[in-house]
RNA sequence: GACUCGGUAGCUCAGCAGGUAGAGCACAACACUUUUAAUGUUGGGGUCCUGGGUUCGAGCCCCAGCCGAGUCACCA
């Protein structure tokens, strides 16, 4: 089953072992330098600065030479490389630890320690000549090999996506701009935090597991509470519970919320998602554009060095604020020439019939003008814009526009022609967003079973009054992607989701199982037999008292076993 | 869900009329005291995704399935 080269790497760990090197030790490894600080900060004229150094990493290269190795040592801050001299290492005639540790035994993938000087070599590189080694761990599988040459060409990348996605420790090893887009996703979400809390808005934590999955029209992960003995759901959105604590007199507050949706998954959909959401007291959607504006300046320019410009494929998308805001009925009429204002349901169904648009009868006035938007508008907007006041029927969970009934103040950010954000003046009428939870609720009755559920707690708590608020919603995937040139959500998604693998080498409990072993015996009869082929070989007598001996020795409290038990595992198959 | 493409050594890939499987890197052995995609010589390594079928013979042809990628549909 293992391959050659693993096979000779647990050779290579027997040998260390003989030789008395621990391949595992446990005590800690001090570390004085990482691979950056010597390369950034290390000067010919001063050298003594750097002559005596301790560092620790994965080595991803040997080259041999006979009495003097060069690896590259690689820790969390890049690669360095490292020099073995054989008569340093071993001063004596002994000759073992450089001979066969360093050139044997010491693999790529392995973890060592080193502690020693750093000096420049003929070739003008930068290196830790090495007096003493740990072993720190050994790497029992083999890593890609990715070479880059003196012209910066990558070779032999360890690129197939779905290996880069089933091991991304594997991925984040090899592939070193993997980790970048990591490193920056954890930095916007960071510049976002900060931003929020230099208003003294409150980060917080909302239920995740939810009786009714509110806030957004989606469907959902449904599972189950066994003391409760009701059915949950996995969040959709954190929209109503952060607006409830509105309701409870806090002024801002937001939170980065793992949403769940149970549809379906490509590249720009991962079941599994990320959205922040924050809800400010006393706003409109008009102060939640410039919040808005204003916030994505200062994350680009807090992971672009002070730049506000954004690469995206052959487009270079400024971030820079103010950004344009155009109505939905006049981007609609700039696309397409017709004003859909005044249209009612069937109107509109005519409408996409002569735009070439795909509908179904389930479709309400929402999805029809959304569809119209979604096909032949979305694409246009490449540079940061804001679409503004959506249809009524479309925005189930925002106020009325001031000046028109029909319409929302409701606004998406689109950036590359796509949805970034998504923002509203929030509904705090009671009675109107009732009306508008049954209407949502009619709509389901007529099949569409994305439409929403009737939050009663949520009516109630806006029963008690909540203050006039803006809330606004970012997908953090989608703006990762954006920001660092990602098509792909995989890509910024440390664990995207994948069918499960089937590892032909899964132990075998089944087996087992499949005679009758008990769940609770089935670990001691494998310590104790190996397998079950063994097992019967011998007398049940012997296996019964086997069992029992090994459960009195471990002190197991699983009741004995009897004879007659032990003889039925005998027949069964 | 539909269509297209792909799955061959640890990695990246090649393979042909259907005739016992090939390269580079990696690995092993030897040489080499400053190399850098180190080099030279030699060598080992394969369930050609799985299961059926056609055939004297299948990595290749046919059927079914699994996994992935892309496009579309659905979906925010």
């Amino acid at each position: 089953m293992l391959s050659e080269q693993e096979l000779q790497r647990r050779e290579s760990l027997k040998k260390l072992i003989e030789l008395g090197i621990n391949p595992y030790p446990a005590d800690e490894y001090p570390v004085t330098h990482h691979a950056t600080d010597i390369l950034q900060h290390f000067s010919d004229d001063q050298p003594q600065e750097f002559a005596s150094v301790s560092l620790a990493g994965r080595i991803m290269s040997k080259r041999l030479m006979g009495k003097a190795a060069f690896f590259d040592l690689k820790d969390a801050t890049g690669k360095i490389q490292i020099y073995f001299q054989r008569d340093q290492i071993c001063p004596t005639d002994d000759k073992t630890l450089y001979n066969e540790v360093v050139k044997k035994h010491i693999d790529i993938g392995d973890f060592i320690g080193i502690k020693g000087y750093v000096f420049r070599t003929q070739m003008g590189e930068l290196t830790v000549h090495v007096h003493t080694f740990t072993f720190l761990s050994k790497a029992l599988r083999p890593l890609p090999i990715v070479k880059v040459d003196a012209q910066g060409q990558v070779h032999d990348a360890f690129t197939d996506p779905e290996q880069r996605y089933r091991m991304r420790y594997v991925d984040l090893v090899v592939n070193p701009h993997v980790k970048d887009i990591f490193i920056k996703r954890t930095r916007i979400i960071q510049a976002m935090r900060e931003y929020f809390n230099s208003f003294g808005y409150l980060e917080v934590e909302t239920p995740i597991l939810q009786p009714i999955p509110g806030g957004a029209t989606a469907r959902p992960f449904i599972t189950h509470h066994n003391a409760l003995d009701i059915p949950l759901y996995l969040r959709i959105a954190n929209e109503l519970y952060l607006k409830r604590l509105i309701v409870g007199g806090f002024e801002g507050v937001y939170e980065f919320a793992k949403n769940f949706r149970n549809e379906g998954m490509d590249r720009t959909h991962n079941p599994e998602f990320t959205g922040m959401e924050i809800y400010v007291a006393y706003k409109d959607y008009h102060w939640m554009m410039q919040f808005t504006e204003n916030l994505l300046e200062h994350v680009t320019k807090a992971i672009n060095n002070g730049s506000t410009q954004v690469l995206f494929g052959k487009h270079t998308i400024d971030f820079k604020a103010p950004y344009p805001r155009i109505t939905m009925y006049e981007a609609i009429r700039r696309y397409t020439g017709i004003d859909i204002s005044g249209m009612d349901e069937d109107q509109l169904r005519q409408t996409c019939h002569q735009l070439h648009i795909d509908v179904t009868p389930e479709m309400g006035k929402a999805k029809l003008i959304d569809a119209i938007f979604g096909e032949k508008c979305e694409p246009h907007f490449i540079q940061p814009t804001f679409i503004i006041d959506y249809p009524i029927e479309m925005s189930p969970l925002c106020k009325k526009h001031r000046h028109d009934p029909q319409l929302t103040e409701r606004f998406e950010l689109i950036v590359n022609g796509k949805e970034i954000a998504n923002a509203y003046s929030e509904l705090n009428d009671p009675l109107d967003q009732r009306q508008r939870f049954e209407e949502q609720l009619r709509l389901s009755q007529r099949g569409d079973d994305e439409a929403m559920f009737i939050d009663h707690d949520f009516l109630r708590a806006l029963e008690y009054g909540m203050p006039p608020t803006a809330g606004l919603g970012i997908g953090i995937d989608r703006l990762t992607m954006l920001l660092t040139g990602q098509t792909s959500i995989q890509e910024v998604l440390f664990f995207p989701q994948m069918k499960p693998e089937q590892f032909t080498t899964a132990p075998k409990t089944d087996t087992w199982a499949h005679a009758g072993i008990p769940a609770e015996w089935i670990p001691l009869a494998q310590e104790a037999f190996g397998s079950l082929d063994t097992m019967r070989s011998l007398k049940p007598t012997q296996v019964h008292q086997q069992l029992n001996g090994l459960r009195k020795k471990k002190k197991l409290t699983i009741p004995a076993l009897q004879l007659s038990e032990v003889e039925a595992w005998f027949t069964q198959n």
